[in-house]
Order: structure tokens, then sequence, then C-alpha cells
RNA sequence: GGGCGACUAGCUCAGUUGGUUAGAGCAACUGGUUUACACCCAGUAGGUCGGCGGUUCGAGUCCGUCGUCGCCCACCA
């Protein structure tokens, strides 16, 4: 056995044994027979990511559950990957490519691909080599990307069958546009941040009467040359009148109609709108009702077009919203600006303002909505905590009223090509689609390349990872083979996200599951839901703000690095710590202070490893039984008992904890359990018979029993340091396995197993021992209240009788230790002048061989009765009501009755203390 | 505008179906070189559980209402 050393090194330990781990393949996930599976598809990060906390919270939990998955003996596979992130990974490599002075369009489509390619390989899934130094036990031999061969068919195949099944179109439709990227976007990839600007208000000269004006407000003057109509409310009486009349566009200089519309609101601005349906949406939907043009005045890269005329062509945007203010104010036309702030719609990759704009796109029709909804509903997926099901089902809702679909496809280059084929020669505007002599729809693509022209949109990137929990099983290969690892492990069975992408990622899965985890149906029985969902359970984790509740981000500089953390805590302090503030789904207010208790746990268990190993020759601890077997059951004291009994008790609660998903009661029940009732009151207790070469061996077999389950029960959230310490106090045997590949004892087997060989576990012990804790702690209070804390040679008396005196007796020399007095001797009479402390056991007294302060023992008791008095009256005015008697169960009447006699005992024995306090 | 959530000790949070006289960590204060641990030990202080009303024998817990704060969705140019 090696020795331990003083302090924890959590960084050689750490490096060491996930080396050996990955090195042996101790994360590989097999299929094993009889065994239950259990697979955790890993949210794939950005390819281009780095870790930040919400990773370590989030990877954190996985390992927790496919940790502890392991331990109850199941066939646990972590998948892990990489998300290609289209906009994000395109993006990066453009701007490498700028600063060579060089656009993506000057290498060609083949060779830009080449190139972000090159890219990926060099510097992408740093991410994943950062999760080792957590300790993340995912799966390394399977990582997947989504732009992998097999998961490129996969996505493909997807397509197809959906542009087959109805449920894909193209369309010319507003949509969102970034004129950076220069690609489409899905709402969800749009912020909406507010902004300050002007609102500009401008006049515009009615035709039909020269020299009178209708006033319009905007924050937008640089589209007003697409303007093509100005509408006002049906209902506005100032305005009634001149619907149907024009008004003169400044420039360039055209009649344009005043009409109706109820979109425009009365009360905004002046009630009169400029409409511009090209580059807004509410605009576009006014002019579809009134048969208006549309004008594009932009240019897909933000700037104007010929349509705009001069000075403004091939001026940027913001640019030209300030020369045509201007050039409004030189003609008159502007009445005045004022400051004003609105929400803009931003990029979410590029962070620039998106334009609304009209373009043909590939839309998808959400299938499998209705199943989505029941998937939840019906249970077959359970939320938690479950109050995000509302979530879920609120947009599920949302979507289905405003007939939203999905716009998959992207004007990028990196992602999955649509697997769409045009034939050569047939103008855009004459194809049928229904034609598959016009327009061809397969993976493998036309026979006759040379006939046709590929579609050049790839796909949203959501659009691949929607299909993450079966495409990385080989789907649609795999589907027909009963053996195949699709077929064991799928459904998945715990999903691990944060509540943002509940609907972009967690609904889409679900509605790709049901789509194609079976046969193409119309709709789908209980049965087929329940065998196609992705997984059975969903854990939302919070998010992880600074402890100021900001969000964290890298501009405002408040993101700590997670590695800066794990080499000032640990990898385990950090995980601990982090686990252990995160509550249920809320946000998390992040601070370094609360990371310490993690590394301060960490530092406990260390040093109880270390005493354990100093305080004797360790025996045969390489099973639960061998350790039982060192156990004299003649030796053992009621503390033994109460440990044994908290170990188990702390066994089923860690298993409660797993079972109803509340990921934060368990560090903290296991905190508690060895801090507390381990270590400072165990351990301290047994310290004594340790000394005794009689009660030696037994003792410390108590410590091996309760080391083992305890370090089983906290290896998921501390892989580390308990590997460590498995190995070092001889846990693992000759065979020198994995603690992680080692059978974690239930409750039930843990207690059965111990009273096999020892015997039933006093339940009495846990009463007998809270009540010599009791004691213990009102002695040293005294102590502490007298200053007589440090010394030792105090001695007490103690006036009890019957079975008090005698647990007091069976524990005297615990008490001594503990309380660190010099004695404790047996009265039975008060003994005057000396300050005391009542507890169940009795009532002990210090002799401070001196005059007390009266007066100050006097405020001392009294404050103490006052406390009493307030529990007995309510205490009697409960048992007085006869309803309570009657309504509530027995054993809280019981409870009750017990707990009044109790309290009127100790308010007794202090008015006695207090009668017999000298006057003064 | 629609939806979700929070409000418990100075701070950050627990508190499982209503059932003893509400807990922890941190911070504060007092005292400790107890040969496992100062990343420690012992002790003290600190809360009318956001307000009001209701249901109940009994409410931090359930219901209503108000207040404050936060988030998500929508986006009036």
């Amino acid at each position: 056995m090696a020795t331990i050393d003083k302090a924890y090194n959590a960084h050689a330990v750490e490096d060491r044994w996930y080396e050996r781990w990955e090195g042996k393949g101790a994360f590989r996930g097999e299929i094993r027979d009889g065994a239950e599976p259990y697979c955790i598809m890993i949210p794939p990060p950005n390819v281009t990511g780095m870790l930040h906390m919400g990773h370590i919270l989030n990877n954190t939990v996985q390992d927790i559950f496919i940790r502890r998955a392991r331990l109850e003996g199941k066939a646990a596979l972590w998948f892990p990957g990489t998300d290609h992130a289209g906009i994000a990974t395109q993006t990066r490599v453009e701007k490498k490519l700028r600063e060579k002075g060089l656009h993506r369009r000057d290498l060609g489509r083949e060779k830009f691909v080449d190139e972000v390619w090159k890219w990926r390989d060099e510097h992408g899934g740093i991410i994943l080599k950062q999760l080792r130094k957590l300790g993340a036990s995912c799966d390394w031999e399977r990582t997947s990307f989504t732009l992998d061969e097999h998961y490129s068919k996969a996505v493909l195949t997807a397509f197809v069958e959906l542009y087959r099944r109805g449920y894909i179109y193209r369309g010319l439709r507003m949509s969102n546009w970034c004129p950076v990227s220069q690609t489409a976007l899905s709402n969800e990839e749009v912020i909406m941040k507010p902004q300050k600007g002007l609102f500009y208000k401008m006049r515009y000269e009615l035709v039909e009467q020269p020299g009178e004006y209708i006033h319009i407000s905007t924050t937008r003057p640089e589209t007003l040359m697409g303007d093509v109509a100005v509408a006002v409310h049906p209902d506005d009486e100032r305005y009634k009148d001149l619907v149907g009349k024009h008004v003169w566009r400044p420039f360039p200089r055209e009649k344009i109609p005043i009409i109706a519309d109820t979109a425009v609101e009365k009360d905004f601005g002046t009630g009169a709108l400029k409409v511009t349906p090209a580059h807004d949406v509410v605009d576009f939907e006014i002019g579809q009702r009134h048969d208006l043009p549309t004008l594009d005045v932009l240019n897909p890269d933000g700037t104007l077009n010929e349509l705009a005329g001069e000075p403004f062509v091939g001026m940027d945007r913001f640019e030209a919203r300030k020369v045509a203010a201007k050039k409004l104010e030189e003609l008159g036309n502007l009445v005045e600006t004022e400051p004003y702030e609105n929400n803009v719609g931003f990029s979410e990759r590029a962070d620039v303002p998106i334009e609304p704009r009209l373009t043909m796109q590939w839309w998808l029709r959400y299938p499998k909505v209705e199943e989505a909804r029941r998937a939840v509903t019906e249970g077959h997926i359970r939320f938690h905590p479950k109050r995000w099901e509302k979530t879920y089902l609120h947009w599920l809702e949302t979507m289905e009223r405003d007939n939203i679909d999905w716009c998959i496809s992207r004007q990028l280059w990196w992602g999955h090509r649509i697997p769409v084929w045009y034939r050569k020669g047939i103008a855009a505007a004459d194809r049928d689609y229904d034609n598959p002599e016009h327009v061809h729809v397969s993976v493998e693509g036309p026979e006759d390349p040379e006939n046709w022209e590929q579609e050049e949109d790839v796909l949203d990137t959501w659009a691949s990872s929607w299909l993450w929990p079966f495409a990385n099983f080989g789907w649609p290969d795999e589907m027909e083979s009963q053996a195949s690892e699709l077929s064991y492990f799928y459904p998945t069975q715990t999903l691990v996200t944060g509540f943002d992408i509940i609907f972009l990622w967690v609904a889409r899965m679900v509605m790709a599951g049901l789509e194609f985890m079976g046969e193409a149906k119309e709709s789908l029985e209980d049965a087929d839901i329940a065998a196609r969902i992705p997984f059975k359970d969903v854990y939302i984790n919070g998010l992880i703000r600074d402890s100021k509740g900001r969000k964290m981000s890298k501009s405002l500089g408040n993101s700590p690095d997670p590695l800066d953390l794990i080499e000032k805590f640990g990898a385990d302090g950090l995980r601990f710590g982090i686990v252990n503030i995160a509550p249920s789904g809320q946000d998390i207010l992040f601070s370094e202070d609360r990371i310490e208790i993690g590394r301060n746990f960490c530092n406990k268990l260390w040093n109880a490893a270390r005493f354990r190993q100093m305080s004797g020759e360790s025996g045969d601890n390489s099973s639960l039984e061998a350790v039982l077997q060192r156990i004299d059951k003649e030796h053992l004291a009621a503390y033994d008992h109460w440990i044994l009994g908290r170990l188990v008790e702390t066994t089923a609660e860690v298993e409660r904890c797993f079972a109803q998903f509340e990921v934060h009661a368990y560090p903290r029940a296991l905190y508690e359990f060895f801090w507390s009732d381990y270590c400072d009151w165990y351990l301290e207790a047994s310290k004594a018979r340790m000394k005794d070469p009689a009660t030696q061996a037994t003792v410390l077999a108590v410590q091996d029993l309760v080391m083992r389950q305890y370090l089983q029960l906290l290896h998921p959230v501390t892989p580390f340091i308990t590997e460590e310490l498995w190995q070092n106090l001889g846990f693992s045997g000759e065979a020198g396995t994995f603690l992680q590949s080692t059978q974690l004892p239930v409750a039930g087997q843990l207690r059965s197993a111990i009273e096999q060989q020892l015997g039933q576990l006093d339940d009495q012990a846990q009463a007998e021992i809270e009540a010599i804790k009791e004691l213990i702690t009102r002695i040293r209070a005294l102590k502490s209240e007298y200053n007589v804390a440090s010394r030792r040679d105090v001695p007490f008396y103690l006036l009890a009788e019957g079975d008090g005196r005698e647990i007091v007796e069976s524990h005297l020399q615990t008490i001594l230790n503990l309380a660190q007095i010099e004695s404790l001797e047996a009265v039975s009479e008060r003994p005057e002048g000396m300050p005391a402390g009542v507890t169940a056991l009795g009532t002990a007294f210090l002799d401070l061989a001196q005059a007390i302060d009266v007066a100050a023992e006097r405020q001392r008791l009294e404050k103490e009765l006052a406390k009493l008095e307030k529990g007995i009256k309510a205490g009697e005015a409960k048992l007085g009501n006869e309803k309570f008697l009657n309504s509530a169960p027995e054993a809280v009447v019981q409870g009750a009755r017990d707990q009044l006699a109790a309290t009127k005992a100790r308010h007794e024995e202090i008015q006695m203390l207090l009668n017999s306090l000298p006057n003064g």
C-alpha cells in the first residue's frame, strides 16, 4: 500500500488516473448481455468551442450520471462528439482569410471547404481535450462529428425522406438575413437587443393637395427608397379623408398611394406608417394584402443598390441612414429627430443587425408535433425539474398555432449541401418541383450528374444535430438489425442540457426520433412513441451567472477560465463545488468562494484516509465481505452501530437523489455524512478505542467499511481522489480494478450484508448517540461561556438518574475525550454555585472552583427558560385541541406529547437551578 | 402583450406528499500549536420564511391577491 501524502496534490493524482483510465479503455461503452443499457449523448459542443463554466456544470452532471450507472452495473455509454457549427466555423475561417486579403469566393467552394477542414483538424475539438481535464468519462473512441461520412449520410437521408413525405418545400418568403455571413437565419439565431438610435419624423407632400403634408415616423430612413405606400389605420379620423390619395416619396421622387390597414397602430408615432415591403415583415404583409410591389433597395451585403439611386448606390446601410436623413433635411422633408430606443434583431454569430429579406429558402414543416406533445404529457419523456415541461409544451403550442416552419437552408459552404439537383437548361422560374425531370432529390445524386446542377445551399446545423441520438448509431443502415447498438442503446436514457435549447434542440430531437425511428407513419400509437423517443429523462441544468447575477460573457470579462479553476481547486474540487451550488435548474450565481468548499472537502476526505492509514495496518479490504470478517461484533459499541446505520441511511438517500434527479442534494448528503457524522463525531469518538488493543482491529475495520462504501457513493462526483484512495487503502485487492468498475451495494444489500455478519443494527443507538452528542455540546458550550474552553483540567458533575446515568456511564471516556474535561462525577444533589446545562440525559455542572457571576448565570438560565415556556405553551395549546387529537396521525400526536413532556422536564430542571442560585 | 420562475439568517441557498420549537455553507464574533486535516477544531450571535387575506386542528410548504426582482417568447414602424 502506498503511503498517503500529507497534502492532497490534485494535479498529480488527476493526470495520472485519467491517463490510466483512458489507456485501459475504462470508458468504453459496449453491449453487455444481461446488463441494462444506459446511454447519454453529449450535447455536441461547437467544434470551434472552448470550455466555459456552462460546460463544466453540464458535463459534470453527465459524468455523475454515467459513472453512477457504471457503479450500478449498467452498460454505460457516454457518447461524445462535436458539431460542425456552420456559421461559427465558416466565419472563423473567413476571418483568417481576410487577414490575408482573401475572400472565400477567391478560393471557390471546394478549396474553401478544404481550408475549413484543415482548420478543424488543427484547431478544432480543443474542447474535447479540455473535457478530459475535467474527468469526463466519455467513450472517446466513438468521438463523432456531424460532418463525418456516416453522419452526413444520415442527414441527407433525413432530408430526402422528409421531402418525399411532403414536409419540405422551397419558398420565397420573408426571412432573417445576415449581411455579414450572407445567409438566412432561423428565428432562434436572431437575438433581439435594445438599440439606441433616432426616431425621424418626416413629412411627405400630398400629390392631390400640394403644400399639404402627412407626417410619418421611422427609425430607418435609409429604406425609404423602397417605400411603395403610406399606411394609416382605417378608423383613424385624422387621416380618413386621405386614404386613396397619394403622396410624393421624396427620393427617388415618385407617387405612392395612401392606404388603410389595421396593422397600423393609431397611437404610435404619427399614426402613419411608411410601407417598405422588401425590408420589414409587417410591411411585407401589408404589401401582400394591398397587392403592392416589393422594391428591394439593398444588396445581400447590406449596401444599397441601383434602385436606391444616387448617391446611395454601394453605400453601407448605416452610412446611408445618415445621408438619407441629411438629404431629407435639405429637401425640407425632415420635421424633427428625437433619441429613441427600440429592439433590433441581431445575428447571433456575426453580431450585426439582421435584415428582413425576401429570399428563396428551403422550409421544413415540423413532423410529429402532436406526438412530440404526447411524448411528454403522457410521461414517456420526463423533464427534471418538471416545470420545464411547460416550456417545452408552450413552444410546441406556439409553433402550431402560428404555423411556424423551420428555415433549414443556409447560404454557406460549410455544412451538408442540400441533396437537390436541378436539370441544366431549365430556368429557375420554369422549374416544376414535382417533375423529376426538372428536380432530382436523393442521397446519391442523379446518375447523369453532368446534366444537373446541385443546389448551392447547405443545411442549418440544427438540421443535423436533431438526429444526434440515432445518427451516431448508424441510422439508417442499422435500422434492420436487432443486434445493433442502435437497438440496444436507443432510446437513450438521459439528456442533460440547458433550458435555452429546449426548443432549438430538445423538441426537435424528439420530433426526429418519432419520425424516423420506425417505419413511416402518419400518426403514432403510444407504443410507437415509447419506442421512438430519443431519451427518457431530460435533466435541465441551470445557467451560470457571475456573483452579481450577470450572464457570463467574454466582453464583460466575468467568465473565469475553467482550466484556471481546475489548477486552483483541482478538477474534483471544481466538480464538487459546482454541483453543490447548482440548484434545481435555477440560475447559479458563481463565485470562487463557493467552489472552495469542494477543494476543502477533498482535503478533508484525503486527511481522513490518511488518518486511517496512520492508525494501523490495513487488513483485507478487497471486498465488503472481507472487511466484515474483520469486525468482532462483541467489540462493537453504540457508536459503531450508529455510524453504520447512518451509512445505510446515506446510501438510501443517495439512491433517492438519483431516482428523483436531485443532483444538488446528492453532494450535500454526502458532505454532511462525512464531515459531521463521520469525521467530527465518529472518528473523534473512536480515537480512544483505537488505542485499545482489544478493540482496535474492530474499530479500524468499521472505518474501512465506511470508507469503502463511501468512496463508491462519492466516486461519481469526485472520481479522481476517490480512485486514488480506493487504490491506496487497498479496496481494489490484488486485481487492482478501477473503482468505477466495481459494484455499489444498494442500501438494502448493504444493511443485510452487515446484519448477516454482525447481527441486527441497533436502532436505539441512534437516539443514544444523539443524546450523548447533546451532552458533549452542552459541556463544551459551558466551558466556552466561562472562558475555560481550552482547559482540560476542569471537573464536571452530572445529576442524572436511571437510563440517563447508565448511558453516560457507558460513554464516559468518550465524553471526557470529546468534551475535553477532567471528570464527570455523578452526584445526587444539585451542587450549589455552579453553572449548569440541562440535557436529556441529565444536568451537567461546571466546577469552576471559584465564585460565579450569579447575575450572568441567572440571565442565561432565564433566557433558556423563556424559550422553553414558549414551547410548552405551543405544545399545550396543540394537545388541548380536541380536533388536533382526532385528526392528526397518531405518530404526530405522540411526537407532540413526548416533546411536551421533555420540554416540561427541562423547564422544571432549569427552574430548580434558578431557585438554587444564591440571591444577588 | 403572452408565458415561466424567485422572494427563508449580512451573503448564497436547502427545506421531499402540510405535522415537533425552521437548517447548511460562507461572512462576523469568541476561544484553540487537541501529533488526520488552519483547505482545521470548539463555541456564540443572527430569521415574525416579501405584504395582506383564505383553507386547515395545524401553513415556510396549499389557494387568492398585491409588491419587488429575474428569465423566456412576441416586437409598435
